[in-house]
DNA sequence: TATGAATGAGACTTCATTCAT
DNA sequence: GATGAATGAAGTCTCATTCAT
């Protein structure tokens, strides 16, 4: 009642012992996650997201301190999600292919994750915008840029080490930024067309640095 | 958009009034633009703009009809301003370079412009995440695309008609992601180093429809 | 929205500066003291004090920052308001009269005073209560003490310099015990009673040090 | 005041678990008193009590119904405990003590009373501030002051049968606010030369009821 | 018209109490 | 019974918008 009673509790809220509760999680999750896709992190409301996830205001704080906290377990969640996805790309036969086939591979499998991944749109979509937690989604692209720095490496003789980083760095923020503009203009025709036009876009601007211009 | 601001009754006295309103909008909306790239849309207050404004909340209700309002307007003018500049960069000479040159001279100068209007990247910015104006993002990149469509036409000849609007599109979304890319992160030598690295990525996609392969 | 968004603001709030709202700020004080009295300080809440004070919650907190800042300045004033009314009470021609004249004349018009301010109780009955601002409290009465000191040292010559504070803080408190515990009671009857019977247990605590026994 | 307690079917083998029950219960109301006495009864939370107690909420709302029943019931008990130290204080020889005597060694079994008994201070120091259950608190004291009026009667022979009851409550109140008094001071030897004063007090203002005046 | 105080819906968060396990 | 997760009413506080001066 008075001020201080709202004192800041323990930070990391109660750890999910039990089966129930690990479900509720996920479903506020899953909420979130569907709530700030529809009208964005800022304008979600709590209430909101306990009406979508079946459950009351409570049980959200009952394992978030806040609103912010749901969005970072999102990011943090994706990003560990991306990471293993990066993970099984590379780890697999892909340096065996062509530049063009990993290439064609690569923006296949990071589509499909997408498409399928509808919250992580919008929480990789909101990342940009809210100030707080810019880091977050940074921290992702930039991951992926050394990831892909490793491969580029490898298949990519002619590109000088020190371009690497920025050629990596261009090629994850145009990948996002069509998966980006995918989602926004909704239609399959004209996704099946961007992923193309993608695939085309990234294969010519690394292909000059597939071999080593001799003579 | 505006309230009651085009009733010019008794148009002879209204004159320096009108003038003194236009001055106040221009002060309100150039405060708009800062508060919003300071802490985003929906952060900013009206009594933060209203101060930086130097005016009342009052004022700005006098004009706009609510914060949203503000952000269109905003919007809109970058609209315009980048119509502006974009009818000057294709109606010079422009047509008259190279693709190459063409290219590298657009890059620049979009560079430039953005680089200047402040304000314009932060409304830019929070286009995606204002979902309600997303809209008028989209417009502004749709209307860029156009644009750069009727250049292409004339220069890349060997671009199928049917193909013009998506190779449009990709560059169009490619410069935004781009020059996103360099507000977010910040360093003056890395957004020189990604100026010229979007330059060749663009020439680098386009140059295959410069010429048609004749045997 | 986000949590950062509830900054702690200017925390001296609006400095009034015109007539209205100097009255609504009395207005407000005036029903928070009535509803202190009423529920208690920490039972109380804005809504109810807004409703009392017959404004809306978002004016009260125009001029203070929560509810303890509300309940803070109630404190301050009757703090100063009892201030004054003692140096009126001491400055008087009191030390003229005896000490039984001089404690009958006190205790009747603390009685008065404490009678008339209706709000004042509430105020004064919670202090010792609301455990973060029991200073308050504390200090009220320990000023008292100090001013009652001044008096005793004049008149009762045969108290010890030594002993002065203690009988003045008992004094003090039996006068605050005895007050608090008419307002429970209630009834006029029993009021006057009380008054009566805190006269006679002054004096006799203190009379014994009116006259330094001699021989 | 309690739930269910009250039904023992089987006499036999519920022996062993109202044991239990009973353990649990003092354990709770031990844990209440001490979060009462740190934090105050309305900041206090069942979850706190609780955890103090090293039980569950739902435990505790077995036996009490809500909050303010653990409140009442540790009062309650109080109240009990406080007969029960009177009876002994007066059922002892004290009425063959000098009415000196027996105030000196009245105040002093009060007081250690009241310091041995930590969590007694917060539940009585709360009384006035839970408003609803002032009525115990007023019980309290009007009850030990019925008491102290069978002493004061056959101790203070010139005291007149209708002053007995205000002369009663005075003392009374005078005790606590002494006790609450140095409750608020804290430092022991402060608490010392209150005792000692507020003995003083007591004697000096009952002494001229010792003896009858006569001639 | 300009001002800024007033309004009140609505967001966040807490915690007494209930109830499934 | 015991447990502690779930519930949701209720409280605090903010800020877009209105309106009296």
């Amino acid at each position: 009642m008075f001020v201080n009673r709202r004192k800041p509790k323990d930070p990391e809220r109660r750890v999910p012992k039990q089966k129930r509760a690990h479900e509720r999680i996920e479903r506020i999750l899953d909420a979130a996650a569907d709530v700030f896709a529809k009208v964005g992190v800022e304008a979600a409301t709590i209430e909101q997201i306990a009406e979508e996830a079946g459950t009351s205001v409570g049980s959200i704080y009952q394992f978030f301190p806040n609103k912010i906290a749901l969005f970072e377990e999102l990011a943090r969640r994706y990003h560990e999600k991306v990471k293993v996805f990066f993970d099984g790309l590379i780890g697999g036969a892909l340096l065996d292919l062509s530049v063009k086939d990993i290439l064609d591979a690569s923006v296949d499998a990071v589509w499909v994750f997408h498409e399928q991944e509808t919250a992580f749109r919008a929480v990789w979509g909101d990342l940009g915008f809210t100030r707080n937690v810019l880091v977050e989604g940074e921290a992702l692209n930039k991951e992926f840029a050394r990831r892909i720095e490793g491969v580029l490496g490898k298949k990519l003789v002619a590109l000088p080490v020190k371009k690497r980083p920025i050629v990596a760095t261009v090629m994850v923020e145009v990948l996002t930024a069509m998966l980006i503009l995918s989602t926004r203009r909704g239609s399959a025709a004209d996704s099946k067309a961007l992923r193309e036009e993608t695939k085309i876009l990234l294969r010519r601007y690394v292909e000059p640095y597939e071999v080593r211009l001799t003579r």
